[in-house]
DNA sequence: TTCAAATATTAAACAATGTTCAATATATAA
DNA sequence: TTATATATTGAACATTGTTTAATATTTGAA
């Protein structure tokens, strides 16, 4: 029946269509910008409507929240060719950071925010984060089986790597680093990835 | 005039009043307990009363979050005669961890939440903040004055073992570690910690 | 084409939040 | 005792997400 599969091919653009229309007032001016709302009212359509497409909002800011790790992902996919783990990983630092700091909405959604979405951890929902987070452990274990990092195990090595470049990026994100003048930040991540870089890994191989 | 001194007396026990019932549901329930109706019940008056001792939520949500910095500043001067910095900065992890872990609600004020309270970073109020920072800033100076954190600046460094365990901290309390099972988390932070002393001190002295 | 049944959409309401403000109650000083 | 100053209130406002009964639309068969 041709009038069944339209009808799904049309609740399925509807679902879109708010998805992108969230998105949208998601870049324009950040989370706080995402109400059911301010998105009936984008779509000309009125709020309850919503409810027919999406349980709740949760559903509605997972959407974003999965794009986000798209576009980590395909980051991290670009060192894909990258041979040497110990280079592979400094490069992954640097590229985390770079995709927090240009991305902090997003990033923000990704790691830190709560009442916004709790749905986010809810069920199974973190495959697109276990991806990324296999990618660095999968290049934490080639530095160990290469013996570039040593005495430790693969889960607490990466546990601490991503913990330290994660606790910059949130420290920064949710303004608790007013300890330093805002010029300085940049340079002090600078800094601290090299510190940390130069002492976590050796290039002995 | 012995009246205007009451007067002032009484405002400030009702503002103590405020704050102790804030911090009481806080305790209770966390943070999403507490709201301005919630302790207005609590206390017997009428919600707008509250906005004669306080300017907004974000006043009162402010005294607990430095009640949180006070808890965290007395734990880092339990430190104070611990002489070797090695052994200090190490104990000052392990007790940093310790310290997010049995306050999650605390920790995630003083270092994560967001829209809760924008007032918290607003003025010069992070002294509270400022003064554990430089406990630990101080630490690593000496680390570094004695040779036993190298290559690398205070500040560098500093960021980077704070960063290191608030990213932890922050990534367990706001639930983003679902891709390990509960019971090894404890485990794995040991691991991380430990990681971390091993390769970023030496204890050459 | 017509019309009952299914589906989609809406407007209004609910509950909860922080906050404001005119009206009321209370306390103070003369 | 009374006028003034202060404290307190209750109702209202604006803003959320969400639900639901009522309406509008679309569909499939007669």
């Amino acid at each position: 029946m041709s009038t069944e599969d339209r009808k799904e091919r049309e609740k399925l653009e509807m679902r879109q269509l708010i998805i992108k229309t969230a998105m949208q007032l998601f870049k324009e001016d950040g989370i706080e910008n995402v109400s059911i709302r301010a998105i009936a009212e984008k779509i000309e359509y009125s709020p309850g409507s919503i409810y027919s497409y999406f349980k709740d909002k949760g559903e509605i800011i997972h959407a974003i929240h999965t794009e986000g790790f798209e576009k980590l992902y395909a980051l991290q996919k670009s060192l894909d060719d990258i041979k040497d783990p110990v280079e592979k990983l400094r490069r992954m630092g640097e590229l985390y950071m770079k995709f927090a700091m240009e991305n902090k909405d997003y990033y923000d959604l990704m790691f830190i925010a709560k009442g916004v979405a709790d749905k986010i951890c809810e069920k199974q929902e973190w495959d697109v984060g276990q991806r990324s987070y296999n990618y660095l452990r999968d290049t934490v274990k080639d530095c160990i089986e290469n013996g570039n990092i040593i005495n430790t195990d693969v889960d607490s090595a990466t546990f601490a790597i991503w913990g330290f470049v994660h606790g910059m990026a949130s420290l920064i994100i949710r303004g608790r680093c007013a300890m330093m003048p805002e010029e300085v930040i940049a340079q002090t991540v600078k800094g601290s990835l090299q510190f940390i870089n130069t002492h976590l890994i050796s290039n002995s191989n």
